[in-house]
RNA sequence: UGUCCUGUGGUGUAAUUGGCAACACGUCUGAUUCUGGAUCAGAAGAGUUCAGGUUCGAGACCUGACAGGACAACCA
């Protein structure tokens, strides 16, 4: 944007939130202006449109502040942790169009530092190794309007803990009997200031460090010391780490040395879809349970889902740049997500000719046998996209619901008597029909066309109220179309108290069909994008192979006649 | 009956030393179109959860209600 005298004029857009919180921190100069986040995925499941959230906020925040993003994978836990997952993250990070170089790190690579730090805490007196068992700390702990009761080993002397928690570290105790806590407050008003736990013993083989470790340390432990031992100095997450903040400075506080970047939480509203879910256990749970086809299922929510739905990762950022950022939690409707993808794909996706539900045309008047070969441009949204060439002939299919006998007065397609340009060819007129006399559907149409109505020709100007798209017969594709739907029919499936979800299940979620297709898609990739005219945006699912197509909707296009109520 | 966080059109957001509530999506008109798409023009829709207070002036500041969310895993 230009002013009249050729000033460029910033376009001002107004910080978030938490634009304003690190950019007050780069102003006063604190970790000496550095910005520099992480993404810290737990490695248990496969990221979802939530996450998208999330990455762009940690990668967008440092880029615009100049710093870096690391990948930490919070792996601390290895009953649910698996390689698979990683891989997974990892490759979906990237088509989501973020890089963080060589920065990959795991929590699992600081157990060292993290078990030594963890002495120095009870060396100091903070720290202390418990004997009870799970249920006995979790009735001590108290509950929100009532205070902690103190464990009877909170005041073990420093030397027997070192003892006892070396002798956990080797492998000496039992799963479960013993654990190590923090030493903070058992009446804080704040749950988790109420003595956590630090270290719990766990004799699993973890997905990177094998057997070495049988004590693995807690989330709010490792968490915050990861962030510092990386020189973050922002660590941005989802508001219900807002309460666990002042256990992340505590621990900060246990090991922090003057000049070292000091990182700073900071909470955002994690996104809410409606008719979606978001929880990874549950997402878990319709794979396991074959509700769906697996994580990378078109209906899922996950980014490998929607990657194979055909979402492309600009409309996901540019949907996540549409939401904003608040610490407000609600739900963003699905349309806003749809409207993103729509307005991405029309910008790039080739429009093909294909019909989903035929119905056959015969034009009386066109010679037999011939075939002739009409232009047709790509992407009219896209002056570089060029033509192709399409096949037309005597016989062509035509959509069934672009035909009707006895239509309504603003129906603008085909009718008996009526005109109707075919897409790039002709304008034809609908003589007569034959019924199927056990559907009791129109089978055949009967059209003659006008030789100087082809696109281009001397008559090509000829209004006509509509315009349908078509596909020649004996150049046809038959193709498989995967046509999704919503997986639940409820705008809050996980909303209801008392009804599970899955009670939610759109049944319609996954309507398999066939098609026709123009010949030139024989040759269409995994994963292209296209634009069937006047029906919706699809691409190309990794099932298809050379001579059996398969095609899943994306999206549909927006349709006002349907609305209309017609 | 605790602590913390949050309340702005249907939805998501904006209003940056207090100054006539803005934008996107959606909805509805109309124009245009060889996609009933896209595009263009326009309209409706909130007086900012409520009640007090400070002020010439409050969405913003203060007080008090009310509503919603988070927190009591050897999960992250």
């Amino acid at each position: 944007m230009n002013t009249a005298s050729g000033e460029p004029v910033e376009e001002k857009k107004s910080l978030n939130f938490l634009e304003q919180l690190v950019e007050e921190d780069v102003k006063a100069g604190k970790n000496n202006g550095k910005v520099h986040t992480r993404f810290p995925p737990e490695p248990n499941g496969y990221l979802h449109i939530g996450h998208a959230k999330a990455i762009c906020i940690d990668f967008g925040m440092a880029k615009d502040f100049g710093g870096k993003t690391n990948l930490r994978f919070d792996d601390t836990n290895p009953a649910k942790e698996e390689t698979e997952y990683v891989d997974s993250i990892k490759e979906d990070i990237k088509w989501l169009g973020f890089d963080w170089d060589d920065r990959e790190f795991y929590a699992s690579d600081y157990f060292e530092q993290l078990y030594n730090w963890a002495v120095k805490i009870i060396k100091a007196g903070n720290a202390y190794v418990d004997d009870q068992s799970s249920d006995t700390i979790a009735e001590q702990k108290g509950t929100p309007t009532t205070p902690g009761t103190e464990s009877p080993f909170r005041n073990r002397s420093v030397e027997e803990n070192l003892d006892l928690f070396e002798r956990m570290k080797n492998g000496e105790f039992e799963e479960g009997s013993k654990v190590l806590r923090a030493k903070i407050d058992m009446a804080s008003s704040n749950m988790h200031l109420r003595d956590p736990l630090m270290y719990r013993i766990l004799k699993k083989a973890h997905h990177r460090t094998g057997n070495k470790w049988c004590i693995y340390p807690m989330y709010d432990y490792a968490h915050g010391q990861s962030d510092y031992i990386e020189g973050i100095t922002h660590s941005l997450c989802t508001l219900e780490f807002e309460v666990h903040r002042p256990l992340y400075n505590w621990f900060l506080e246990q090991v922090y040395e003057e000049g070292k970047p000091k990182p700073r939480q900071i909470e955002f509203a994690r996104l809410n879809l409606s008719y979606t879910i978001m929880s990874k256990r549950k997402l878990l749970e319709l794979v396991k349970d074959k509700h769906v086809s697996g994580w990378d299922d078109p209906r899922m929510p996950t980014l490998s889902g929607m990657r194979r739905r055909g979402y492309t990762p600009a409309s996901i950022r540019n949907f996540v740049d549409t939401i904003g950022v608040t610490k407000t939690d609600g739900v963003s409707d699905v349309l806003l997500l749809e409207h993103s993808v729509r307005d991405d794909l029309n910008k790039i996706a080739p429009r093909v000719m294909a019909v989903l539900n035929p119905l056959k045309m015969i034009i009386t008047n066109y010679p037999e046998g011939k075939t002739e070969e009409l232009e047709t441009p790509n992407n009219p949204e896209d002056e570089n996209a060029g033509s192709r060439m399409i096949p037309f002939s005597r016989e062509i299919y035509i959509e069934q619901e672009d035909f009707m006998i006895d239509p309504p007065g603003k129906f603008f397609r085909l009718a008996p008597g009526k005109e109707v340009r075919l897409k790039s060819a002709f304008i034809v007129r609908c003589d007569d029909y034959k019924m199927n006399s056990t559907t009791g559907e129109p089978e055949e149409i009967y059209c003659s066309y006008f030789p100087e109505t082809r696109s281009g020709g001397s008559e090509a100007n000829r209004k006509v109220k509509g315009t349908l798209h078509w596909v020649s017969v004996p150049q046809a594709l038959k193709a498989e179309v995967r046509l999704y739907d919503r997986l639940f029919s409820d705008p809050e499936p996980d909303g209801h108290k008392d009804v599970d979800f899955k009670e939610f299940l759109n049944p319609d979620s996954l309507k398999v069909s066939e098609c026709y297709v123009e010949p030139g898609l024989a040759t269409a990739k995994a994963l292209e994008h296209f634009q069937f005219q006047r029906i919706g945006y699809f691409n190309v699912d990794p099932d298809s192979r050379p001579g059996k197509l398969v095609f899943n909707r994306t999206v549909a296009l927006k349709d006002s006649w349907a609305k209309a109520g017609a």
